[in-house]
DNA sequence: AAAGTTTGTAAAAGCGCTTTTACAACGGAG
DNA sequence: CTCCGTTGTAAAAGCGCTTTTACAAACTTT
């Protein structure tokens, strides 16, 4: 059975009020009675109770975590960088992983939960949906996603990958390009494949609305698309996924009809996950900074907490976090 | 700002306790007055605090998990497990993710939190540490770890899973075998390598101590263990290496002296993450149930938690689940 | 030495809920 | 009709803490 503060206080021969001073570090106790009470702590192996804690201040020192999939190479380490800066400032970190269709009650299931702010990532959230939240006094931070200048937001930046990717396959001559993207409307692919089409049309390229198919990011999805555009003539000599796991699967895929990556068809993925690096021909990707977006959004709600109690207001963030072309070989590259 | 019980009771025209009980799906409400409540409800967008009510209920509706390691595609994939069932029966899931020099910290601070039960994945915690938590009504249970019967526990069948690797390679005609093994004394690691040796035993062979490596189950460590292995005369034939992401990165080691996986030395993993079927060669390694033991593990303390409150015990579980041998090609079929 | 200031502590209110207790109002049984 | 069991509701206590208020006791001032 846990003990209570009174317990401690009776123990230690004060008042319940003196032993929540010496917990929350107040001044105005005695040297000698802080000690005592110290021991006594001690002793009885005494830890608040977090609840009642959090129903007298309103501070649950914890903040909610949204995501698409926990498992994905992608988020998780989003998950690791939110993770450290949490616990760094010593707060809990509460996940919710949902398929994008279900998140949506997860998000109003989190309105009633025990935290101070809200981080979500990969979901394609609306304003109304984050000013619902946020009007319940709970900071909302956006990972991969932008709304309104009120609500920060840490993206990479998607559109000078996608540019930099289209670019350096340019570079090596390749003039059919085809795009397998992720799930149709998604912000994040139609960003690149935006940026796809503006670098084509300044080379005096296009790519035929048949040479664009759509996958939902997930294992299986890059191997379907790829069948596909492997029945068009001309075959492309350049496919670009919207991400590596897709970029992963169409490789097999590929292989599969025993034709060669990169010497019939160049393929490129987007994340840069551990596994594009082990592959053969290792994939040419763009790095996303994810360990980066996590901390940095996790840095910045604890930051929103802090200045809220002291109720100056900050400057919002809608920050785009730089993304880097990593060449390995399946774009041709040595 | 978001609205109390007590203006719900108040714009309904009734008083707090019958709000409660329309909340709680107690009965004792006039049909009509309840609907009148649900209809304010509505209108006033109301939503418990979840701190005032674990407080007067002391539920928490929330489970503690603590792994070593969020983004490692093992741990992650028990998480995705965790988070499955938990959520399916509308708990929230608080995560640490610490190293396990750590994560003993942790756990501490899980004492204090909003959590009804704990699962600990990964971490060799002691008996005394685990009693300490449950004492104060918080359910534990272990996932790749054992100890006293007290204390459920979920994990894979290593030995079996090890056994069917050894004999595999045995049966392939390997006859120098090597071991690159996770971190040291961890519990998993022993035990598949006790498995190894009393398998190889069986076949009047055995594995020498300079034959054995210790890495730390991460990145680089299995290149590391490789390089020590590829030193020794003779060579061996066959490396298994503790997990699948070591196996990874030896095989990087090995393809860079120009030597060939199978062909001169067979090498596998263990877990069967995703990557190990992207390979070539793709990796020969045991599949570990890691979802399931997740799953599992939640829906236990789930229940561990409904059972306290009807106060029945039912007989505590050591489950062992059962490994699969998965049949790729760096073992040497083709 | 009287007045003010600081220091250490206790008492009590309050955070937002659940739950127990009490008690009217109503209906059917005798 | 009286008695008694239901049914619907309100009042109040309590969950374990923080925080404000109050007030002695111990020090400074002048």
């Amino acid at each position: 059975m846990p003990s209570r503060i009174y317990e401690v206080a009776e123990k230690a021969g004060v008042s319940i009020s003196t032993v929540s001073r010496v917990l929350n570090g107040k001044d105005r106790v005695h040297p000698e009675t802080r000690r005592r009470i110290r021991r006594v702590i001690e002793e009885l192996d005494y830890q608040q109770s977090a609840s009642a804690r959090a129903l007298a201040t309103s501070k649950h020192e914890t903040i909610g975590f949204v995501i698409p999939r926990v498992n994905d190479p992608f988020f998780s380490e989003i998950v690791r960088g939110v993770e450290a800066a949490a616990s760094a400032s010593g707060y809990g970190l509460l996940i919710a992983s949902q398929p994008r269709s279900e998140s949506r009650g997860y998000i109003q299931i989190f309105k009633r939960r025990f935290i101070d702010a809200l981080i979500i990532a990969g979901i394609d959230v609306t304003e109304r949906e984050v000013m619902d939240i946020a009007g319940r006094n709970i900071k909302v931070v956006l990972i991969q996603h932008e709304l309104g200048e009120s609500i920060p937001s840490f993206s990479a930046d998607n559109y000078s990958g996608a540019v930099a990717l289209a670019q350096h396959l340019l570079d090596h001559g390749r003039k059919r390009f085809a795009y397998i993207g992720g799930t149709n409307y998604t912000r994040d692919s139609s960003i690149r494949l935006q940026a796809l089409r503006d670098t084509l049309g300044k080379a005096g390229l296009d790519i035929p609305e048949n040479y664009i198919v759509h996958g939902d990011y997930l294992r299986d999805s890059g191997r379907i698309g790829m069948h596909k555009l492997l029945k068009l003539h001309p075959l492309p000599d350049a496919v670009l996924a919207a991400n590596d796991q897709m970029a992963v699967d169409a490789l097999q895929a590929v292989q599969e009809k025993n034709l060669r990556v990169p010497e019939d068809i160049a393929l490129t993925g987007f994340d840069d996950i551990p596994l594009a690096g082990y592959l053969s021909p290792a994939l040419t990707t763009v790095r996303q900074p994810t360990f980066e977006m996590g901390f940095q959004a996790a840095r910045k709600v604890l930051e929103m907490i802090t200045e809220a109690q002291c109720s100056q207001d900050t400057p919002d963030t809608q920050m785009v976090l730089p993304t880097e072309l990593v060449i390995r070989q399946s774009c041709g590259c040595p």
